[in-house]
Formats: C-alpha cells, structure tokens, sequence
DNA sequence: AAGTGGTCTAGACCACCTT
DNA sequence: AGGTGGTCTAGACCACTTA
C-alpha cells in the first residue's frame, strides 16, 4: 500500500482518489491526456482493481476524468461556449428580444472557432404541470412545442423548447414543423403579441438517461436549465425551457446601467 | 433474474436501474420513503449484491437516491428556496442593489417558513486568476474576500464571497471581520464607488471534495456557481461569487419591462 | 445485538478499440 | 491478437444506527 494517508477520509479509495486528484492538479497529466491504465494503477498503489475503479469513479463524478472503453481513462477538458441570455435595451425604451434566434447562437458560435448546427421539431403535446401553471393554463391542456436542437461542431449543446398555447399557435405559422425564417417572434407580432418582458428561472440538476444519452454525457456532468416565460400586456405568451450540459456552455446577464462598462 | 429487458441497454445494473427508475416514477416510494434493502433488492432481482449497488449507484448520481449508511436508502425530497438574482428597477432612473443583503436572503427564507443563519469570514488571499482578471489585477495581486455562509434550518445553502481590490478596502470597514451593517454597498458608496451596472456569468459543475462536505452533499447534487462583476463609471468595483446547492436554490432574474407582469 | 450501508478482495468473462 | 475499460459474482469484514 503506497497510498499517502492524508488525516480524514481512511477508506483506501478515497485516499487513492485524493492521491489522483493531487497529482491531477499538480499538472502531472495536461490537456486531455490519458491516465495510466487501471492494471497499472492497480500494480503502483497495490490495491485491486475494483478499489482503483471506485476511485475513478469518484473523479469521474467530479467531471474531472472521463472513461473510454477499449481506449483508457483521459483528463477531461471543457471548452466553453458563452451565451447572452439577456442584456437590456441599449436605447432606453427600445426593445430587446427576449429570444435569442438562431442567428445569435450561431454568431456565438463564431466567434469562438465553431459551427453551430440546429435541428428543428415542432409537437403538440399536453403541458407539463409547471408549463401549463406559468402559462395559466389548466392541468393536461395542450401545448404546441417548438424545439430546437443544438450542436457545435458536433457536439450536442442545448435543447430549447418554447411551448405555445395551442388556442395561440392554431393558424399560424407556428404550427408549420419548421423554424420561422425571422423567429418565432415576427409570427407574435403579427398576432399583436409582442414580448415586452418576462422572467428567468435558473436550476441546475443532473440528467435523466435520455438526456444523458442525447448530450452524450456520462456521470459529472450536470444539466443548466433555464427557464424563461415571456409576458405582454395580456399575460404569459410562451415559455422557453433551454437546457444545455454544463460543461459547455455559460450564461451571461448584463445588469442594470451599462453605458458604464461591461 | 427478474429484471424487465427494455430494449436497449443490456448490462444487468443499468436494466435494474431502469426498473428502480420506473418504480419510483410510478410513485411506489412517496415522499422521503426508504427503499427495499439491498439484500431484498439481491434477492428480488437475483442477482449479486455489487450489482445492486452498481444500480443504486445510477439514481444516486441522477440525485434520485440517498444512501444513510447504517440506515437505509431513500428517495430524496428537495425543498428549493427561490431567490430573486436580479429584478430592474421599478421607477426608471432608480436604481437598484445589485447585491442582494442577508436581510433578502432572510426575508425570502421567511416566506418559506425557514430560518436563515449566515456565518461571516473576512480574509485578504492573493486573487484567483479569473478573479483578478475581471477586476483588472495582475495576476496574484491580493484581494479582500468577504464572505457569507448562508444556511436555511441548519441546512447549507450558499457561499457568498465578495472579492475587493486590497487597494479599495484598505482602511475602510470592509477590512473589518464583520458584516457591515447596512451591507458592503454603504461602505462603497461612502468611497464614491456606487455600484450601478454589472454582469452575471452563471455555469454549474459537481462540487469539489471541500464543497461536498460544507455543502453536505453527496455525488448527484451540483453546484450553481453565479459570478458577478459590478462597475460603476470607473471601472470594476468588486466580483461577487455566490455558489448554491442546486438541489436547493432556484435563481430568479426579472428582464425587460415588468410593468406586464411577472 | 441486529440490521443497514461501506469497503475490499480475487477472479472471471465481455465489449470495444487499436495494431 | 492484445490491450483497454465494462460487467458480474461470491464472500469477507467494517462502520454506523437503532432497539
């Protein structure tokens, strides 16, 4: 047993996790390299090899390593896609949209060496019980979901839902399973719906197996869901439900004055 | 072996899981409810008790599961505490606090009929590089962090910490280790630095193993981590990093003209 | 003392990737 | 073919909680 025993935690795993994690963060393997294979680890700290798993998996969990099958145990390394999610008008009493079109996540994209791809769904489905409460809607109401399925260059990035009453979408181009050239928002305004404000809720939670799947995630990777509901002078007009994997992205607010900076 | 075969995933924990999954959906287990033990669990299923574990392992890193050694393993009930982030001022011109003073924090808890207790350290450290980045230090210049504990019913909720240029707090009130009574931004205003715009960047990721333990926190439970600069005509005044407990907070952020409604 | 989850071992075989 | 991680078993003992 060569492991170093730090003073708390004795279990053999946790010290041999720590002993990773040190040498981790001391720069022992940079970038996205590969780690010694369990075998190998098993033979330098002289434990089994189910103990070296069970310390892997506790960095696994952390986000800090990621497994291969068939390949090896690899450093993880996130590059970050940022994402505006609201700054204020720059003109008093101009408009921002509250809705980001495609357009802006693909210019985002940009700007940071990648390429942005969506797909597009369009569904109608009975309201989630939080869905149909922000949209005053009765429980089991039908919603129309336009969805918007999100990668850079490859990589799964963001699931966006807005989710429409369907007594607002029916007629509209809203029902048409394609993304509206100009956004959803010119198909509001042309109903004299037009978004003046709204409000976001923040949560971060981790995924479900099918969530895991589609964003190609495993264990330490949380979820970043945001949800926005946009209101006029009538009330609610849809709610944005985003959700992206946390490792890839980050969410900006611009807040208050900013003709000072920012 | 009992275990339903979905269609997809074959390995024998991931099909236990799923059925776990199914029956606690199903609401077989309500509320904080103890599961079967694990060596009903090996027996019911027929299979070896490291699978069992295998299994539970899968819901306790989605943040289904908790396991109370010595106890039993339970499903997990997450009573969330909302907190406004940011709401714009009310009558334009006005300006609004951009940091939020426990009384907030307590004010919210109140409404949810829980207890907020905040513990206070203050310590000068030289400053993390994306901290001094932000506010226009050199790399390892030092910075006073003020910091607040926040716990609702005993319950570890957040870490604030306010990060000053030593150079703004020297000889101010906020060298002192104690809340300033009327919150940092009395003090700021008094040195002509009142805070008028700012910038959020929110990201979420697992706890370290530091965070785990303040946090109480076990793997499927991450953190939401809001980084806000604030700046008033001269420049960055401080950086506010406050991380949550995912699994109890939920953010809030008011945009546009809420003059509609929300 | 009994029951629960936590740790650890030793070994087997499988699935995937590279050569 | 050989190496890697993935799955599974059977059994042992430990640590914590409750009665």
């Amino acid at each position: 047993m060569t492991i170093p025993r730090g003073s708390a935690p004795s279990p053999k795993y946790q010290r041999l996790a720590a002993d990773l994690r040190r040498r981790i963060e001391a720069g022992e393997w940079q970038g996205g390299a590969q780690l010694p294979v369990e075998g190998e680890l098993e033979r330098y700290y002289g434990v089994a090899r189910n103990t070296v798993r069970l310390a892997v998996d506790v960095l696994v969990n952390e986000g800090r390593l990621v497994r291969h099958q068939g390949k090896g145990t690899y450093l993880r390394q996130q590059p970050v896609l940022d994402h505006q999610a609201y700054a204020p008008p720059r003109v008093p009493g101009q408009r921002d949209p509250l809705a980001a079109p495609t357009e802006v996540y693909a210019r985002e994209a940009r700007a940071a060496g990648r390429r942005l791809v969506a797909d597009f769904e369009m569904l109608v489905v009975r309201a989630r019980e939080d869905i149909a409460e922000r949209l005053g809607l009765a429980a089991g109401e039908a919603v129309v979901v336009r969805r918007q399925l999100r990668l850079t260059d490859r990589e799964p990035y963001s699931i966006e839902e807005s989710h429409y009453r369907a007594g607002l979408a029916a007629g509209t181009a809203l029902m048409e399973p394609v993304p509206v050239p100009g956004g959803d928002e010119e198909v509001l305004a042309a109903l004299g719906r037009t978004e003046v404000g709204g409000v976001d809720h923040l949560v971060a939670r981790m995924p479900g197996p099918e969530e895991a799947a589609w964003f190609e995630v495993g264990p330490g990777t949380p979820l970043l869901v945001q949800t926005r509901v946009t209101y006029d002078r009538r009330g609610p007009v849809r709610v944005i439900e985003t959700r992206y994997a946390a490792d890839r992205c980050r969410l900006h607010y611009a807040l208050g004055d900013l003709t000072a900076r920012g």
